[in-house]
DNA sequence: GTCTATAAAGTGATAGAC
DNA sequence: GTCTATCACTTTATAGAC
């Protein structure tokens, strides 16, 4: 009993400083979250905040470098394994990211939300040049050579792989609080398309 | 010359400070955007803002209802079509958003962000309430009826339809300022969907 | 490390002259 | 209608006691 794991109730102040961040960030953005609004959250004292983490500024990019290394370290990883086949790819990015968004459904708005308006400061945190000469792209180029049909650019293959598990969180307010789509049958779709999207992945490599 | 037409140029006060919040507004996100950013950008004097449109908030209101209007009204009209076929409708979406896209790239992380934060306050300002008993919802489960595979939630459809269009402009400061992709290519990109995304979503109802 | 009190700057809004 | 000046309040950040 002398050294007990971390519990959810007793962290470090330090820590629920960096919980609270991270949760009111995300759901508000950097420039509607209050400082007061994190210290409240968090349980402790306003000047805490500035005295663990110098500025708000500060904490906002500590927080943001761990997003950013969480949401796009599994791409890299996925994309550049040479073991696996382009299907078991696209397999393992959609259960992947499926369950991540689950967890946090603000993130993908929140990213690309803040990524519009910093996107120079937040580049140097995201290591993404290794994409387009990943392994993932060369086994998408000889599938397309493999097959009679015109060739696409593999953006457009990308951009639709990554669309189609991250759009619907992203349109989920819509869907929710205008189209009136109740969380119970949002969850089943989001469900549902763990298989549909590998699927209709194949078919459009399929499609002249 | 009596009555000339309003130029860019020569617009009244009032207009001149609905053009700049436009701008400013789907630029940074309600919260980001000082009323001082939009005086400067409409090049009129601070105090005017308040004598024409009393607050910041009322503003916010009058632009945020005049988008959502232009966003929106688009998809009521083509859904609920009774004169156009499935794939017609298809086709009519993708070039309609394609191009309003094209001219307002900011628009949809924007209303997907401001949606987020302020449900309630919007969703008056958006009728979708006849999308799910649409003329296009109807067509769609009839033609999912006449082919032998299985049904899909039509949502799925949706999802996919509106996601391949606005995706990659929501993906678009991620594409330019870190996977390096040029405003060239993103273009063209983008223009090769007009046709690509139409075709995607005809072989998307045919995979079993 | 944690608190209270307060400084310093930012921000929305208005009064009043022209 | 438009401007300058300024108020009232919020918000980030820090000084200093404990």
């Amino acid at each position: 009993m002398a050294t007990i794991k971390k519990k959810s109730l007793d962290l470090s102040t330090e820590q629920k400083i960096k919980k609270a961040a991270l949760k009111l960030f995300t759901q508000k953005g950097f420039s509607a979250t209050r400082t007061r609004d994190i210290s409240d959250e968090a349980g402790i004292n306003l000047a805490l905040l500035n005295y663990y983490f110098r500025s708000k500024e500060n904490l906002f990019q500590l927080v943001m470098a761990e997003i950013l290394q969480k949401f796009f370290s599994g791409i890299i990883e996925i994309f550049n394994d040479e073991a696996t086949s382009l299907d078991e790819k696209v397999n393992s990015f959609v259960a992947r990211y499926t369950a991540l968004l689950k967890e946090q459904p603000e993130l993908p708005l929140f990213i690309f939300h803040e990524l519009r308006l910093h996107p120079q400061k937040l580049a140097s945190k995201i290591g993404l040049s290794k994409v387009f000469n990943s392994f993932f792209f060369k086994q998408l180029s000889a599938e397309m050579d493999r097959k009679k049909i015109a060739p696409i650019h593999p953006l457009h293959y990308v951009l639709n792989m990554i669309g189609m598990c991250v759009f619907p969180f992203i349109a989920a307010p819509l869907l929710k609080h205008i189209a009136g789509v109740d969380a119970r049958t949002f969850e089943t779709i989001v469900d549902e398309r763990k298989v549909l999207v590998p699927k209709w992945m194949k078919s459009i490599l399929n499609t002249k």
